[in-house]
DNA sequence: TTGCTGACCGACG
DNA sequence: CCGTCGGCCAGCA
């Protein structure tokens, strides 16, 4: 039984530790699916059927852009989680990116 | 079954 | 600098 994509998306966007951040082109690399990062969001748009243990507010664009904002029910419900957990988050983006940047590929 | 779309990223002009 | 296009996989009408 091999995993599916969503299932390892699922599988390590749900090991993003507290106060830490990801991309979906990262995760989307680790998993051995370099430029189909779409569809980690895609999985994360999913995760609305899966249990809440999913951090989705933890992953963002490559920019630390929170592009997913909206899909979290309002326009700041995801900043608001983030700075939640000791991040700083500033005009939709996180700030000291680099710094609480979470890198499956070097973590896990 | 076919075709379109999507929370991205990188390349090209 | 900005607009456009291709690639990747899964869900839905």
């Amino acid at each position: 039984m091999e995993k599916g994509f969503f299932q390892k998306v699922y599988d390590v966007a749900s090991q993003i530790p507290y106060g830490r951040v990801t991309s979906y082109g990262a995760i989307a690399s680790y998993i051995g699916s370099h430029g189909s990062a779409r569809m980690v969001g895609w999985a994360m748009n999913s995760s609305k059927n899966l249990p809440q243990n999913l951090p989705a507010h933890r992953v963002v664009n490559r920019n630390g852009l929170l592009t997913g904002k909206q899909h979290f029910g309002g326009n700041d419900v995801m900043a608001q989680l983030l700075i939640s957990e000791g991040l700083k988050v500033e005009d939709s983006k996180v700030l000291y990116f680099e710094k609480v940047f979470w890198d499956p590929a070097i973590e896990l």
